[in-house]
DNA sequence: CATTTGCACTTGCAATTCGCAAGCAAATAT
DNA sequence: ATATTTGCTTGCGAATTGCAAGTGCAAATG
């Protein structure tokens, strides 16, 4: 696994350290819109991400304090993850880019999700910031 | 320069996409809160960035259109980058990683802009924008 | 007018990281 | 007992990164 280092001591630059590449946000992403918890569900999204890769980042971001891994309550073969309240912190920061990359570039945003998040934004961060949590619950 | 392509019509992913890596966000932080315009001014932030990826960076986000690029008023030898709107626009961004940073991460952040933030953060954003948009026409 | 300085890159190259395919081991399913 | 699912690990070629040095141009200096 990569080590983590910080280039500086500017909160954007150590965000960007742990959170700046193309892959770690799509992880909490889908965790947090989604409802995913296995490396196989993550292995299924659009972007087709290599299995390495997606190995590398969980480990990163439970070693982070992002999330936990823990055996799943149906299959021991199988892992959970979910997200800390570290990781549910990261919601208005996807909210940020779902808009900007909505307002700004070429995409297929999901239509009801784009009007929860434009009545009220901080409700929309609240509300799946909070069924997240009831899932970790599970 | 990389050619940017654009791995699903997720507006998170095509956000990252563009701003997903360890530097854009950075050259954009360097504009909006430090009123940044110059390549030499780029390269003398704490991170210390390489001269080929900020110059990489640049063509990147002036193709994109979060920038424009044009010879300086005072010399014919410089160049003078502005943020567009579509560069505004990713204020919001940088400053919920400013608050996830300084909430998770060591860092040493401005004060008086954590206070700022903190007591009214849309009003922030247009502040800083506002700021940024003063400065293009200047 | 020749020379130096500053600025904005560009180039070369070693090292790291990425992305794809294949392999592996343990737990389930048949 | 055998096959399949699940979650990784490994190998390797390709792409990207980071560092150092070099280039070209304009303005300042002598």
């Amino acid at each position: 696994m990569k080590e983590l280092k910080q280039r500086s001591t500017c909160p954007v630059s150590t965000s960007l350290d742990v959170l700046g590449d193309k892959w770690t946000l799509l992880i909490l992403r889908d965790m947090v819109f989604a409802g995913k918890s296995t490396y196989g569900q993550f292995l299924q999204s659009a972007e087709k991400m290599a299995t390495n890769i997606l190995a590398d980042r969980l480990a990163v971001l439970e070693e982070q304090g992002l999330l936990t891994k823990a055996v799943a309550a149906d299959k021991k073969s199988k892992f959970t993850y979910r997200l800390t309240e570290k990781g549910l912190d990261t919601v208005p920061i996807i909210v940020e880019l779902v808009l900007w990359g909505a307002k700004h570039c070429p995409t297929i945003a999901d239509p009801s999700l784009m009007a929860e998040l434009q009545s009220g934004k901080s409700a929309a961060v609240e509300k799946y910031q909070q069924l997240a949590r009831e899932k970790a619950l599970a």
